[in-house]
DNA sequence: GAGCGGGACGCACTTACCTCA
DNA sequence: GCTGAGGTAAGTGCGTCCCGC
């Protein structure tokens, strides 16, 4: 997202935070995934999927855990890495995920927001991502922070998840990702703010001081202001009309730092 | 062309689970 | 073993956009 320039950039010629443009980054880069439009569902029917009574062909737990176990022995050697270290630590729901990822993908393709809730009802049980899942995911994220619908189903047969979870995983990262800018962005504000009111106490300090040098000493304050400049270094004013001219300088003090870089020449001194 | 309903999607907020100190 | 904090996958509700009628 957009480059963020140092603080003293953004302190000394104006801010530019640009504080949420990361949504309007997503909101374009979203637009592109609806003109691909995926068969459709009844959205009732969608949102209380997982309330309905569902009938599974599937093998009983205990059915499950023989052949899982028979599963296992035989097909460990084959098991891609992926599915064979992502996990969930629920054995029912590893089932489901082990047992009918093509199902499910089949599934996912009518309804990207069915419940992976399984169907006896459960509660939800935390998948952890591998962390090579996570590294592709991580890739990805990098290349697109959003994906249309052929991405997200090209990902999650990848990374033998569901499209559900790849999509998921996408809006929880940008959640994430906009959380750390923000973080960013404040850490910004508050220096700038501190920048700002350093600035601001100096130049309150200096007005005080050229009110008192006004009434103490009112002969150069007759000049045209815009003639004349200081030098920080040996706090000098002098007149910009006449500069070299030793006889035409005020020696101000303590350290007012009244100073125009733009018409200072430090051949004045 | 305007209005409306429905589906898809993203986001904010929240919950629930897991890990670790 | 218990506990609280932090991380994160997943659920929910809402707003917006797009499309078909």
């Amino acid at each position: 997202m957009m480059g963020y320039g140092t603080t003293d950039d953004l302190c000394n010629t104006g801010l530019d935070l640009e504080l949420g443009s990361f949504h309007a980054e997503q909101k374009n880069c979203s637009q592109p995934d609806r003109l691909f439009q995926p068969i459709k569902k009844n959205k009732l029917a969608l949102k209380y999927d997982h309330m309905l009574p569902s009938l599974t062909l599937g093998p009983s737990e205990e059915v499950y855990r023989s052949i899982r176990k028979k599963i296992d022995a035989d097909l460990q050697p084959q098991a891609s890495s992926l599915s064979a270290v992502s996990s969930f630590s629920n054995s029912s729901i590893k089932k489901e995920r082990e047992f009918g990822v093509g199902e499910e993908v089949d599934v996912e393709r009518v309804s990207s927001r069915v419940s992976d809730e399984d169907e006896e009802g459960s509660p939800r049980k935390k998948l952890r991502l591998t962390k090579e899942q996570s590294v592709i995911l991580e890739d990805n994220f990098k290349d697109h922070s959003t994906l249309n619908p052929k991405q997200k189903q090209a990902l999650a047969e990848q990374l033998n998840l569901r499209p559900r979870q790849v999509e998921v995983w996408f809006q929880n990262r940008r959640a994430r990702s906009k959380l750390k800018q923000t973080e960013v962005d404040c850490e910004l504000l508050k220096k700038c703010c501190e920048t700002l009111t350093s600035e601001n106490k100096r130049l309150q300090k200096e007005l005080q001081e050229l009110k008192s040098l006004k009434l103490a000493s009112p002969v150069y304050m007759q000049l045209p202001a815009a003639t004349l400049t200081m030098c920080p270094s040996c706090e000098r004013i002098c007149s910009g009309s006449d500069q070299g001219s030793s006889t035409s300088t005020f020696t101000v003090g303590p350290k007012p730092n009244f100073y125009n870089p733009s018409t200072h020449s430090s051949a004045a001194c």
